[in-house]
Parts: C-alpha cells; structure tokens; sequence
DNA sequence: CCTTTTTTGTGACCATCGGAACAAAAAGGG
DNA sequence: CCCTTTTTGTTCCGATGGTCACAAAAAAGG
C-alpha cells in the first residue's frame, strides 16, 4: 500500500527502479527480473515497489506504466522542491553540477558566495546579498550549507531568516536551530572510516 | 570493553569526542558534560566511551587523557591508511581539499585524471598512468571513485588491479567486484531526498 | 561505618532494514 | 475442472542503532 512515510532505505533505490523501467518496453516486469538487473534481493524489490503501488499481478508481474506513475508520484518528480547551496568552494560546485538531485524532485536553484570571483566566474553562482530575494521568489525550502565549519552556523541562521524549512550541513559541525526546521548532517568522512576499519 | 568491532554510528561520533576533549583541560569530564556540549544523549555518549574504553570512574567520569588515548587508538591515528581518488573533476577535488579524513587515519596522497589540463592545474592531481606505480609504491588500500557512471565499472578495475582492498564509490551506479573487496556505495541524492520528504 | 548522591554501565524496549520462508493468487496444461 | 507452476505479498527472524530505566560503584558527609 502506498503508505504516507517511505522508509529512507527503500527512497534511495527509487530512482534506480524508475531510470530501469523507463528504459525497458515490455509491458510485464517481475520483481526477479528487476532484482537481477540492478543486483538487489528480489523480496527487498517486491518490499520497495510494494511500499509505493502494491499492484503486481501473481504468474505475470507489474504492470510497466503504472508501475513508473507510481514511482513518479512516489518521488515527487512532479512536485518540485527549490533548493540553493551556500558556498560555491569545489564542494559547493561539485553539488551544483551533480546531476541526481533532479530524481527525487528537488532542483538546485544555484549556489550563493561572498567571493566575487567565484561569482563572476561561474553562471549560476550568485553573491551571497542576493539569497534572501531569489529565496522568496523561487519558494526556496531547502538549503544546503557548503562553507566551512566557521561560518557554518552564520549561514544557517542567514538561511533561516530566508524561510527555508530544511537544511543539509556539510561542514562537520552540530548546528542549533529552532524545532520545527528538518536537518540533516552529512558527514564525508564517515564512510570512508568505516571502509578503513574493513579494510584493516 | 574495547570491542573488536565498533558500530558505525558510533565511530561517526569519535572525532567528535577527541576534538572536543583535546580542547578541554579538565582532568575528568563526565558524560553529561560531553553530552550536553555535542548536543548528543548521555546514554548514547556513554555507550560511544565504553565501546573504545570503559575505563570510567562512577561519581567522578572520565580520565581525560586516558579517553583521548582510547580514542585515538580506536580511530588508528597512528595507522594510517593510504587512499587515491580516481577522477579530479569538481566532486574529486573537493574530496582532495576535504579535511577531516585524517580524523580518521586515512590519508589521501593524490588525485588521478586522464585529463592533461585537470593534472597542469593542481599539484596534488597526478595522470591516470601513475596510478599503479603510486598505488605500488605508497601501499595504498582504498580507491575512491568520483568519475561518471559510464566509467566507474572500468575504473573500479583498473583499482583492483592495483591491489586496492576496498572502494568507495561516487559514482550512482552499482559494481561488480571479486569477494574480498569491500565496497562503500555513497549517495549524496538519498540524504536531500529524505529532507525532502521532511519539508514537503 | 552508614547513608546519600552522583555518575557510570547495562538491560529492556522500539524502530528501521534486510533476508528467508511461506501463504495466496493467477495463469496454463491436461 | 483441477493440478502445477510462477510470481506476488506477508510474516518472521536477526542485526544495528537510539532511548528509557535501573543497577552498581564510588565519593562525600555525618
């Protein structure tokens, strides 16, 4: 059933299924047939693709289109979420151009910098003056902080003043801010620690 | 007790805890203290010590340098591993300047590119035919891949045959590896998709 | 010495996630 | 019409991670 929380999990292999399914024509996919493709476990594609349309057909599979609307709708991708970036360093840059966002609805606006360097030198990195106006006139919900752990918490409460409703911290700092606002902390370094620690 | 293992999340918050207490000058620091500064739990903060060291003293906390030693031996400060990055595009050279990977004794000795005018640019971005003779020479164990989804099958090869021992891939596609090899799949998508979700 | 108080350490519970096993449904063949 | 086969959908189990509650230990004060 197409419940209203999917799990984090199963949202991260939607877009897989939905690029996969768009590229196939048949009219009838199996969840084994899915499953080998993108080298997943065939319960964990029928758990995933149950949590967002749960119309499979026994001895035949899932219908093809309806399954792609259900992901469709799943993701989003008609309802898109505005985001900007603040800091156009090579992290900030490399986010902007990172094509993937756009699979799970949301749309990077541009990136904001107090160089003005950085901004002349690239077409959709703005000065930082101008983030609070192109916030309210794209709807902005979403932030990402890519400056480093100094100014980290300043921006975030630059961004707050901007209305946005969530954040998503790349400087490897705890940011406060009032409840009501989602954040979500990346931390880079992580995965590579635990790929050390297996490593040996 | 200083298990054999440490759980991930937990290893995520060790930097953490060793910046903090290398910044203080107390002699004993309790788990309130750590806790209400990180703005973590306090269970939470002591299941995160007992895991690396367990040495903790009831009614009066942690011995500080003790802790920092405990923690610095569970994060092999002093052995360090040695990683590449394969593809010094945007994404490769913001993970070349990201520091905080020492925190967690990993070292990056360089970045790797077929493009001639990406390696003129930057000191520490070598041509891709260095690879194995560096890999070779400094003993490198993991490979991150940061080039496009086209090449990083190719790529993650290419690694292999330089004896690395674990991957970390950037690349939003799924590899085929040999057993033995570890493999970290990141997605910066999954994280702003789940904000998303938050916002929305 | 004994009680109180503070802090550590751990056991119990809940949520998420993935895999295995199994029940249910639908097509196809005799 | 019934039996077999294929594929879906669900239930159970184990592992991880986080929080609450409580037991255990050690200092402090009478």
């Amino acid at each position: 059933m197409s419940k209203l929380s999917i799990g984090m999990a199963t949202l991260g292999r939607l877009p897989k299924y939905l690029e996969f399914l768009k590229e196939s024509s048949e009219e009838y996919i199996s969840s084994a047939y899915v499953a080998k493709s993108l080298y997943l476990g065939e319960v964990q594609v029928r758990k995933d693709l149950s949590a967002v349309s749960g119309k499979g057909k026994p001895r035949v599979g899932y219908n093809r289109e309806e399954l792609v609307e259900a992901l469709e709708r799943a993701l989003g991708s008609g309802k898109t979420t505005n985001a900007v970036i603040v800091g156009a360093g090579k992290l900030g840059r490399a986010l902007l151009d990172y094509s993937g966002f756009e699979d799970f609805g949301v749309k990077i606006v541009g990136a904001f910098d107090i160089n003005e360097d950085i901004v002349r030198g690239n077409e959709r990195v703005f000065p930082l003056s101008e983030l609070e106006r192109i916030c309210r006139e794209k709807k902005v919900k979403i932030g990402i902080i890519a400056v480093g752990e100094k100014s980290a918490q300043e921006i975030c409460d630059l961004l707050l003043s901007c209305k946005i409703k969530g954040i998503w911290n790349f400087a490897p700092c705890k940011l406060t801010l009032p409840s009501g606002i989602s954040i979500v902390q990346e931390n880079l370094a992580l995965s590579l620690a635990h790929l050390k620690g297996q490593v040996g």
